[in-house]
DNA sequence: ATGACAATGTTACCCACAAT
DNA sequence: ATTGTGGGTAACATTGTCAT
C-alpha cells in the first residue's frame, strides 16, 4: 500500500489565492484537440504578451525582469489561475521533490508520528513525503521500494523490517539518491547510508534501576525481533545493566511485535514468576496488559510494570504507567533533515544523529512483592 | 531585459516492413 | 488481409543557456 501523505505546491510562492476559495483555473484543448489540460505557462505567456522562459523567470523570482513585465505576468498568472505543473517541473529538474518513507506498520502510533515530523520538515522545503507499508512482509517491502524507485523519488526514509537481507541491501546499494535509516542498522556495500538512532541503552538502564531500587531481583523483558536495532539494543541494555546490580533478566522474544499474550501468560504463571515486566515496544503494551488481565494479576501490587515507547492513551491510565520514552516526532525531523541536507546545498556526508531515550516513572512500579 | 531554443524521460502514435 | 515488430517522431511543461 502506498499513501501520498502531502502533496504541497512545488512552488508556494506562486500559489496564487483562488477567489471564494472555488478552483478558478482555466483548461483548454491541446493541440490534437482530443485531450483537455490545464492552464500552462504557454497560456499565461500569451495572456502577459511576453515569451514563456519570461513566464518562466517571473515565477522563479529571478531577478533580470522588469516590473512591469513582472506585474503583467503576475496578473496573467492570477486571472488564468496558473498553477505549475509539477510534472514539467519534475521533467525538466531531473528530480520529483518527494521522498519515500518505508513502513512496517503504518499502524504503529509510533510510526505515525516519526511520518509527522519528517512531513513537517519536508514541506518546508518544498518536499513531499509518500508512506510504502509492508505490512512487516520483506516481499512486499521489496516490491515497495522498487515501485519508489520507479517513481524517482529523491530520498528514502527506511524503517525496514530487514537489516541483512541480500535482497534489500542490493536493492538500496543501487538507490540513487540519499538514504537514513530510522532505528536501524543497515550496511550497504556501496551506499552510504544517514542513520537516525535512539539511545535505548539510557533509558533502559534507568528503568532497570528504579526497579532494583524498589527492591526488584527478577526482571522479564518482552522484546520484540532483535535482529532489528531496537529489540536488540533494549535486550542488550538489559542485560549488562541487570547484571551489573545483580538481577536476574529473562527475555522474551518473539516474532516481529514480539511474543503473545499467551506466551506472557504461561510466564506469568510460573511458581516463581519475574517480579517486574517490562514491555519491550509499543505493540507489547496490550500484549502485557492482556496477559496481567488473563493470569488475574493486577500492577503495581503483584509485579511492576514499565513500557517502551509512548501511546496517547497511556497518560488516562490509572495508576499511571512507567515509560521508556522516546520522541518518535522528533526523530522524523531529524530524518527528514538528514535527507534534506543530502538533496539540497553542497554536497555532504551521511552521518549518524542519536537521540536519547528517558525514563518517566509511574505507579506502576512499587516496591517487589515478598 | 527579453526571446529563441535545446534538453529532459516517457509514451502514444504513425509508418514501413515482415510474418502468418 | 491481418497481426506483430521496430524505428522514428511529436507531445508534454519547464528552465538554463545563449544571442540579441
Amino acid at each position: 500500500m502506498t499513501v501520498c501523505l502531502a502533496v504541497p505546491s512545488v512552488r508556494l510562492g506562486f500559489c496564487l489565492p483562488q477567489e471564494g476559495g472555488h478552483d478558478d483555473t482555466e483548461f483548454r484543448l491541446s493541440a490534437d484537440t482530443s485531450r483537455i489540460t490545464r492552464v500552462g505557462v504557454r497560456e499565461v505567456a500569451e495572456r502577459a504578451g511576453v515569451s514563456i522562459a519570461t513566464v518562466s523567470r517571473v515565477l522563479s523570482n529571478h531577478p533580470n525582469v522588469s516590473r512591469a513585465t513582472h506585474e503583467r505576468v503576475t496578473a496573467a498568472v492570477r486571472e488564468l489561475g496558473y498553477q505549475p505543473n509539477a510534472l514539467g517541473q519534475m521533467l525538466r529538474r531531473g528530480a520529483t521533490r518527494i521522498v519515500g518513507f518505508s513502513i512496517g506498520d503504518i499502524s504503529n502510533p509510533l510510526f505515525a508520528q516519526i511520518a509527522l515530523g519528517a512531513e513537517a520538515t519536508l514541506a518546508q522545503h518544498g518536499y513531499s513525503l509518500v508512506l510504502s507499508n509492508s505490512h512487516g512482509e520483506q516481499e512486499r517491502e521489496l516490491t515497495n521500494l522498487a515501485m519508489l524507485e520507479n517513481r524517482r523519488v529523491d530520498g528514502l526514509l527506511l524503517s525496514v523490517t530487514t537489516e541483512t537481507d541480500s535482497q534489500l541491501l542490493q536493492q538500496l546499494a543501487r538507490f540513487d539518491g540519499p538514504l537514513v535509516a530510522i532505528d536501524r542498522d543497515i550496511a550497504t556495500p556501496t551506499a552510504s547510508v544517514s542513520c537516525v538512532q535512539s539511545d535505548h541503552a539510557v533509558g533502559m538502564t534507568a528503568a532497570l534501576e528504579a526497579l532494583h531500587a524498589q527492591g526488584h531481583r527478577r526482571v522479564a523483558l518482552l522484546a520484540g525481533l532483535a535482529t532489528l536495532r531496537p529489540g536488540r539494543e533494549r535486550i542488550s541494555a538489559a542485560n549488562v545493566t541487570a547484571k551489573a546490580l545483580g538481577m536476574k533478566c529473562e527475555v522474551l522474544s518473539g516474532e516481529f511485535a514480539g511474543p503473545d499474550a499467551g506466551a506472557i501468560v504461561k510466564l506469568l504463571r510460573r511458581p516463581k514468576r519475574p517480579t517486574a515486566l517490562v514491555a519491550g515496544n509499543n505493540q507489547l503494551i496490550a500484549a502485557a496488559l492482556d496477559a496481567l488481565r488473563e493470569a488475574g494479576l493486577s500492577y503495581p501490587r503483584d509485579l511492576s510494570l514499565v513500557v517502551c515507547d509512548d501511546v496517547p492513551l497511556l497518560r488516562f491510565f490509572q495508576p499511571t504507567l512507567a515509560t521508556i520514552r522516546r520522541d518518535p516526532y522528533q526523530m522524523g525531523t531529524n530524518a527528514a533533515q538528514l535527507v534534506l541536507e543530502r538533496l539540497v546545498g553542497p554536497a555532504a556526508e551521511a552521518r549518524t544523529v542519536v537521540l536519547p531515550t528517558t525514563f518517566v516513572p509511574g505507579d506502576s512500579v512499587g516496591p517487589a512483592p515478598k
